[in-house]
DNA sequence: CCTATTGACACCTGTTACGTTACGCGTTAC
DNA sequence: GTAACGCGTAACGTAACAGGTGTCAATAGG
């Protein structure tokens, strides 16, 4: 389909952190969070948790709901990667069909 | 601070199985996970992973994206509702100060 | 009354984000 | 050369959590 979106730890380091000259010990601190969870996200080894996208959001004045949408459409993305599940489908009423 | 979104598992059953006059087995049968799982889903015992929220949209002809966003206000709703993360603010440039 | 079906729950397992601690590596300062 | 610092990462354990299997109460049909 598409290419794969970015993971939002990638936009955090590249967006936020590099232009604030913030290193993920500083960052880390100022969220509130371990260096090694903060390293994990924006080298991409884990997703953005919803705690994460809280403190993020505090921390930068943004919306949880930008960053959260981020890795949801990688997560979706993701798993559209995969097999396509095998689902039947549901009796919908036939909608405009003709 | 609105009040709590809705669970993703009880429109899907309000909105889509009982219109349909589809059963917690039928329906599971149908996406392809066990009748727990769905059941649990439906009863709010469990959140809206990638993997169901796929199979509903492809059974249902709809978008996983719709279903997540609305399991995404809800978990973001209740992580708000705990104690405020202490977060240090990140010295962000003063966007239109004065 | 007996049986099959349904739906909800207990138990177990795999996954995953996270904290703590420790290590190796590169850079910089003394 | 040595020390300090930042960084990535590995190993360990913890806590959630989704899902499968099995089970059991309730219900419907014979």
């Amino acid at each position: 389909m598409t290419r794969k979106p970015t993971h939002p730890g990638v936009v955090f380091l590249e967006d936020v952190m590099k232009p604030l000259n913030l290193s993920v010990t500083d960052a880390a601190r100022m969220l509130g969070v371990s260096r090694k969870a903060l390293s994990e996200f924006v080298n991409e080894k884990s997703s953005l948790s919803t705690d994460m996208a809280l403190r993020i959001a505090k921390a930068t004045n943004t919306s949880a709901e930008s960053w959260l949408n981020m890795q949801q459409k990688l997560t979706l993305w993701s798993a559209s990667q995969h097999e396509p599940t095998n689902v039947i489908p549901f009796p919908l009423p036939n909608v405009m069909e003709g």
